[in-house]
DNA sequence: GGCCATCTACTACAACTGTAGTACTACACC
DNA sequence: GGTGTAGTACTACAGTTGTAGTAGATGGCC
């Protein structure tokens, strides 16, 4: 299987691919109209952020009659590992331990919360969600 | 005291940062040659990396007969609490127990160093920075 | 007092991002 | 079969970032 190196994304661009992720395969007038509908995209935006996504490899388009499909080939694991990684690397030298410190200490997540969260992680497995 | 909107940085504007807050006012001789020895950087790229983040408010000028010295406006805590505000919200829907549970299920930490952390942060105090 | 070294100011440029307009094309309908 | 419409392709443009060169000023040394 081949790494998928780099797949930091803008947050705009995370929007679009939230889009591909529930709806798998979906052509380009679609992901628009939910854009247009959360954010007020015309349809040439978003056709050309879904293109640049294609050349960057990030997603696939696939001709579909006179319309384009597009379809995620990274997912949101990916995306999530990547980006938290190297946010890791930028601000906590690499430590976990210290996002985790600091989660606490901003108050983004209760110490107790912590524990709820392994005990989940522990019992309910790691099917994940 | 007035609100630090938005400090995301860049990595590498985040390194520049770093050497600020480690050394506290710096001229931008002493920061370019820190740079330079991390990154190969001449010494005018490093200037003008300064006076971009000094006319964005991130740092602040003074003069020194032919010298300029900045210092840090925003200390790392700032950055760090932003930075992981965004990634929050673009990638764990605001929940920083999704983000927990990631570190844990990504192996960026153990489970057993969760309840580490909890410990530490219990006793070692709110006091914070 | 002139020259060299140093430092800043300004300019440049390519890549990427957010945003969209325009031009072209093909299909559907009448 | 002509015309409107929807969809793609291409172009554009401003802002940010990474990178650096050049020009101009200033101060020290001989």
């Amino acid at each position: 299987m081949a790494k998928k190196p780099d797949v930091s994304l803008s947050e705009l661009q995370i929007e679009l691919m939230r889009v591909l992720w529930r709806r798998g395969e979906t052509s380009t007038t679609e992901v628009a109209q939910e854009l247009a509908d959360m954010r007020g995209l015309k349809h040439t935006t978003v056709a050309t952020l879904l293109t640049r996504l294609e050349k960057r490899g990030v997603v696939a388009q696939r001709r579909d009659g006179r319309q384009l499909c597009y379809r995620a080939l990274v997912d949101e694991a990916d995306v999530r590992r990547s980006m938290v990684a190297d946010l890791l690397g930028a601000l906590f030298a690499g430590d976990a331990q210290q996002l985790v410190a600091h989660l606490v200490q901003e108050s983004e997540i209760a110490p107790g919360d912590l524990a709820k969260a392994r005990r989940k992680l522990e019992k309910g497995g790691r099917d994940g969600k």
